[in-house]
DNA sequence: ATCGTGTGAGACGCAAAAGTATCAACACTG
DNA sequence: CAGTGTTGATACTTTTGCGTCTCACACGAT
């Protein structure tokens, strides 16, 4: 008898691999039956707009853990993506991927109030210097996301030591968007 | 009547965003009945496989162009990026994106040797000194690949600009590849 | 005008999946 | 022991999607 929390990780973990899954077979992966699992969910609906809200809520936590209002631009983005990393393997924000339009008003708004504080700390970064101004906020925001679905997909496929991904999350987020004295910004070319 | 390019793009676009979607939701994203869409593809099966077909050698004929065994790694690391950027918005590499088990075994293995020849790319560079070593290979492939999709869901979502998909791309993967003289390299902390 | 081709509309059978209901087994509680 | 509650197994109905088929219509070529 898996806790909740145990059914929702296994049936996260299946889903993000397999949208198509059947609720026998989620049921399988969480290990009970499909009676059960309709005794918890008493729709394949009501199971994903869960699983939808667990995600939304776990990167919106990341981001109030990370303050990224406080301090400077670049240590705030640090602890942002260290943040995202922790929670990255496991289950992460691979659910996040069909957020399309389907989710509830809701679930979208939450979402996009976090996004929108990241972009803020990017202006904040650009508008004192830490960060070059030509690589626009929507872009970090954009590739952050996915580059957190990168680092747990290597992981999943075991391509990719989950004690890295922090460390090339910063490496890749940072270094492209560092701003260095001395050197000249490239151009739209 | 949309030519079958056409079809294949519609279906392309959606399966990427809901890959559960139905042969009926299919054929209305083309402008085509549910009979039409059958007459050209005699089951579901045969139009993800033909789908998955196209992604791997779309992706395959860009590693082709990119001439990754050519010149300095740094110059053929950004002809890829350049090639890829051309390629994603549209379709791009979305249908890769269930690529897991479910495939021909034959589109795997060419998907699989483009990816080895990136990764060859990249550790020509860290032999020569181009790049750093603390990034693995592939960390390298999995960020590409993912953001890629991230440039196209961007362009997709009208946030992002796709001419300045290129330049993004470059920014992000070379910097943080990129070894600099003179500069320390951070250890894993 | 008529033939051939491709299309859309719709009905059909079939299988799989969703969701419901029942019952027996088991654990926990007093 | 009696009572309560959760689970698994199983059978059932309903729904949904797949794939096939037929028919009518529009179109171009001859």
């Amino acid at each position: 008898m898996p806790s909740s929390d145990a059914l929702l990780d296994a049936a996260a973990g299946l889903l993000a691999r397999r949208p198509a899954a059947s609720m026998a077979e989620v049921a399988a992966a969480a290990d009970i039956s499909r009676a059960t699992l309709f005794r918890r969910f008493p729709s394949r609906g009501a199971l994903v707009e869960e699983l939808s809200r667990r995600a939304v809520q776990a990167y919106t936590a990341a981001v109030d853990a990370a303050r990224p209002e406080e301090g400077d631009a670049v240590g705030a983005l640090r602890r942002l993506l260290a943040e995202l990393a922790r929670l990255s393997p496991g289950y992460g924000l691979l659910a996040l991927q069909p957020i399309d339009e389907l989710v509830e008003a809701d679930l979208l708004a939450l979402a996009t109030a976090a996004d929108d504080r990241v972009r803020r700390l990017v202006h904040r970064g650009q508008e004192a210097g830490e960060f070059r101004v030509d690589v626009p906020a929507e872009w970090v925001v954009a590739s952050v996301t996915w580059l957190v679905v990168a680092g747990a997909d290597g992981v999943r496929l075991g391509r990719l030591a989950s004690r890295d991904v922090g460390r090339l999350l910063s490496t890749t987020v940072l270094d492209g968007l560092r701003r260095r004295e001395g050197e000249a910004i490239a151009g739209s070319g």
